[in-house]
Parts: C-alpha cells; sequence; structure tokens
DNA sequence: CGAGATTTGGCATAAATCACCTGTTTGAAA
DNA sequence: TTTCAAACAGGTGATTTATGCCAAATCTCG
C-alpha cells in the first residue's frame, strides 16, 4: 500500500541480496547518500513493508538433513474454528513455513529435521496429536534446487 | 560438518531473529567479548554454515499478492538429464524456492506473483514452455500462517 | 508562478567494526 | 601427570559506520 518509489525497490533489492550490507554501500547502490538512504530504510521498517531480517543457515551443515512438504487435511468441524488451527501449526517449531491452500489439502507445511528417525518423532508425537488433523500426505524433499530466492519486486 | 559449539549455535539464533544485530549486541547475548563473537561468525560465513542474509520483506505490501505451490511433473526422458531441468527452473525469479521431491510429482515450486493475471502469464509465457514440463497442478495459497520461521537449531 | 511541505545532502558525534597483540585454555603425546 | 603446541578468549586503538540536526534543493498544489 505503502507508495514505493525507484529509491526504495532499489534499496530492498540491495537488501535482498546482502541483509547486512551497510547503510553506505547500499546508499552508493541506489545513487542516494547515506543520510536519506537510512531514513528511507527505517520507514520501511516501521511500515512493515521490511519484516526483519534473517540469516540464511545452510540446513545440512547444521544436522538438519531432511526436509518434508506436509499436506495437512483437517476434519469438517475443525475446519470452523480455523484460529485454533493456525495457532497449533505455528506453535511447532520444526514447521519453519506453512500455508492454507486450495486444492486436496488444507494446509502445506514445510517441515524441517535432523533425519528420518526424527521426523517420525515429530509426526507421531506431535502433528498427529493435534485435534482435529484428519489426514496428512509426507512429500520428501530429496534435492534443494533453490530456496529463500529474492523476490520479483513489481518495478515503479 | 564443522563442530559447531554452543557459542556458534546461540549466535545462529541471534542471527535469525535479527540478522542486522551488531556485533557487540549478539556478543553480549552469547556472553562471549564482541573480538571472538565477530571472528565465529567470519568462520561460520566461510565455512559455508551461514550462505548469507536475507531481507523479509512482507509480500503484500510490495504487491505481490498471490503465492501458488506448483507440483511439477516432468517428461521421462526429461528425468534422466535433471541437471537441465533445474537449471531452467532456477533462472524464473518467479519461484522463490523450489525442490525434487518424493511422491507425485517431480518438482514443488513457490512461485510468487502479483496477481491471477500474472500468474496466468507466467505459466504460459514460462513454465510449460520449458521443455519436459508434462503437466503441472497449482495450489493457491489461500492464506499464511508462517513463512521463514527460524530454524530449530540441533543443541550441542 | 509562488507558497508550503517534503526530501535531500553535508556535518558532527557517538558507536561499531576489525586487525593486531597478549594471556589463557585445551588437547595430545610422552 | 607433565610438557608443549595449537587454538581461543579478551583488550586496544585506528578506521569506518550510524544517526540526529540543519540548511538547501525539490516537489506539489492551488
Amino acid at each position: 500500500m505503502p507508495n514505493l518509489d525507484k529509491f526504495d525497490i532499489g534499496i530492498l533489492e540491495a537488501l535482498q541480496e546482502d541483509a547486512r550490507a551497510t547503510n553506505v554501500e547500499i546508499a552508493e547502490r541506489v545513487n542516494l547518500s547515506p543520510s536519506p538512504c537510512l531514513r528511507r530504510i527505517r520507514n520501511l521498517e516501521k511500515s512493515g513493508v521490511i519484516r526483519g531480517y534473517r540469516v540464511d543457515i545452510d540446513r545440512k551443515e547444521v544436522g538438519l538433513g531432511l526436509t518434508v512438504f506436509v499436506e495437512i487435511k483437517v476434519g469438517q468441524h475443525s475446519r470452523e474454528n480455523a484460529e485454533a488451527q493456525h495457532t497449533a501449526l505455528l506453535a511447532l517449531p520444526e514447521i519453519t513455513a506453512c500455508f492454507m491452500i486450495s486444492g486436496t489439502a488444507d494446509f502445506l507445511a514445510e517441515v524441517v529435521v535432523e533425519d528420518l528417525s526424527a521426523y517420525e518423532r515429530f509426526l507421531t508425537e506431535k502433528l498427529l496429536m493435534l485435534p482435529g488433523v484428519a489426514d496428512i500426505r509426507s512429500n520428501f524433499a530429496i534435492r534443494a534446487v533453490k530456496t529463500g530466492a529474492p523476490l520479483k519486486l513489481p518495478q515503479r
């Protein structure tokens, strides 16, 4: 909703490549002096366009070798108080992303765990214990083609 | 593979919450003085545990209102030279994440675009033009429960 | 064209980064 | 257990960066 001009878009593109770039570097890249550049960044943060800054960790390197995409179906009456479902799924730290989707399933969740046995524990001790979960289908990631790629920002 | 101790894990957890936190802040949080803390961060970067730093942008706020999860099936002979498939999918900026998966599909891709008509253009002009793409199935995200959540790092 | 509002750029100061150095801890072998 | 070497934590200071302030430039309407 906020009107983003070419400077804002440029700043966001720079931060998508390297969110720890210094303000001076970003200012040079978008052809602005440091002062207004920093002011714009702070405005983007305050207005909610920028939600935060994250480190991109190599999952394999930290021992998280298994990514699974889980299609979750919920029972008919659980679909009515969807808020409780959201809260429950939000609280599971193994789920790194989760969307309510159209199609055959109700939710699609990305689950990141150490290995198959950790995934088994997650399923039996956590996901299947949630009330209202009627059916799940697991799609195992064999290989990551790309993850967390920069958004293709609409130009102004 | 590199041995990560509790300091490294603490640094990664801090950077997952705020990747622009200053080295001094991170050092305080993990109970280390700034010098060794910065040294560890640089080591994590050099060893590949840290792949980079990304800004978390609110998609709606920049006009990207539609997220679609696309299941892609490729023809039998395309499956053999999978490398070409990967390269082609990598090159599409609308795809923000893509995995080769088990199950009914061959690939699962997350596509982020402005709206339905932009998605139609993406499908007809780009994805369906790729050689070897035999079948696709689109699952539209109705609501994001969570995105880009921090990883649950194995403790040491 | 002109008044008002917004934004930019430069400056000064406080803070952070980072290379270098020193002292301590750790770990392996005798 | 003792010894030695390698690795690591912590301190210091020069350089770079962040950030508030203010005057000048730019943009926006009437």
